[in-house]
DNA sequence: AAGTGGTCTAGACCACTCT
DNA sequence: GAGTGGTCTAGACCACTTG
């Protein structure tokens, strides 16, 4: 039977399968922090007895967190939540002839602790003038500058990265603000255009003013869905490519 | 049993799931033409009992079929091979300000049949020297050209397009080469870069010589994977905007 | 050896689309 | 009403990881 209604009480709207009343009710739990990121959930054997359901239904629902990216499921060993996003370098936007694929370098120009300005207040979700933290950070290879960003970090939450020495600051950040602020990034948005460097940006990419460059802003967000971080990164528009399948 | 290696002869390849090689030899008879584009394939239970196989496990074959694009399913009608690609718009990278959503118009500013130069050759698995058709593209919003496409296709596919009018051409290709060449374009690769519009470039478009604009570089494949279309888009850049979420 | 996810089976009923 | 794909069940065994 399918929709055993007297048997089980719970939520039997109708036009949704169980399966996906099943992945909502696991992805508030993750979301809510029940299980935190990196942890293992319960076997699907036992959600799936919990929740008195079979066992392929239970693995449908899991199978739809996996596609959310919200958890991963490792052969042997379990169903964890993720602790982030992973290939979302800013460098799959572009090309620099370094030859190999290392990890850019990371510098911190400057690091302030501002009132938020219109613009960023509305893509972190919060009122014009509230604290944020304004990072400019420059990436390089091979000892060259590549990419120049400007990074708007909401102070609630970053307030820990207000403080102390930048010099020592990881080359990546997500990890750093996972380890440092328990933020786990886990979705971005990026949206790409076209610009024209400023002669303080180009001065940041040994470029002249006016230069042509491809600009990424990103959104970023964490689990619970909430804006965690607004980010511009600017680099040589002749050094950028991008390939897009279609199916 | 999972394999009953006694009672299907057929393929009991280790380390690869039963549903996976089923994948595998409906993917080659669709590919070969015994169910062409827009057919419907025999339903699930039917292939199912001629296969051997559980249900389920036919079902996950065509799931595979599904994610690779190379079929649809419609419940209550039947499983069918997809007549091509949709949408693969060239104007998904670019924003014209012209409001609306509308299909862009289209004038051929020349078709001219000649012999492959090396690059085209190469992208089309041609030998150099072959007989391609060259195609030059204005498209259209509001009556102002907004990108420029240089189109190569292998005659020999495409001979159809040589000759008669170009003046009644249908805005949109790819359904034009399905219903008068029986091309159907079915997964297509975008590589996308920067550059600047030579003189006549530039004429086409309405802008001046030496703007920068981007570039997106097609390869479109039919089912059984053979290049059929070399195409080089042109826009302006500062219209150009992407969008990308990473998960 | 115990525990996990991955594959497979052989049924059942449901929701939808066509005629 | 007949036929299609979509959901669900209650089992079984396989492949892999870890103690």
């Amino acid at each position: 039977m399918q929709n055993k209604s007297v048997l089980v009480p719970l939520d039997a709207s109708p036009g949704v399968s169980r399966y996906a009343t099943l992945a909502a009710a696991l992805r508030a739990r993750v979301v809510s922090g029940e299980w935190p990121p990196g942890t293992a959930l319960p076997a699907e054997s036992l959600l799936a007895s919990e929740h008195q359901v079979a066992l392929g239904t239970m693995r449908r629902a899991l199978e739809l967190l996996v596609a959310d990216g919200l958890v991963e499921r490792l052969q042997g060993r379990g169903t964890f939540v993720r602790q982030g996003i992973s290939g979302a370098s800013m460098l799959r936007f572009f090309r620099f002839d370094t030859g190999s694929t290392e990890v850019p370098r990371s510098r911190i120009v400057s690091r302030q602790r501002v009132a938020a300005p219109a613009g960023a207040a509305r893509r972190l979700g919060l009122a014009t003038g509230e604290a944020v933290l304004r990072l400019l950070r420059v990436r390089l290879l091979a000892e060259r500058p590549c990419l120049l960003e400007e990074i708007w970090l909401p102070l609630d939450l970053f307030g820990a990265l207000a403080e102390g020495s930048t010099a020592e600051w990881d080359d990546l950040l997500y990890p750093m603000f996972a380890r440092r602020c328990g933020v786990h990034v886990h979705r971005a948005v990026d949206e790409i255009g076209f610009g024209v460097l400023t002669a303080s940006q180009a001065g940041h990419l040994e470029l002249a003013a006016g230069h042509p460059c491809v600009l990424v802003q990103r959104a970023a967000h964490d689990l619970a869905g909430r804006c965690v971080e607004w980010r511009t990164t600017r680099g040589d528009a002749h050094a950028f490519h991008y390939t897009v399948t279609i199916t």
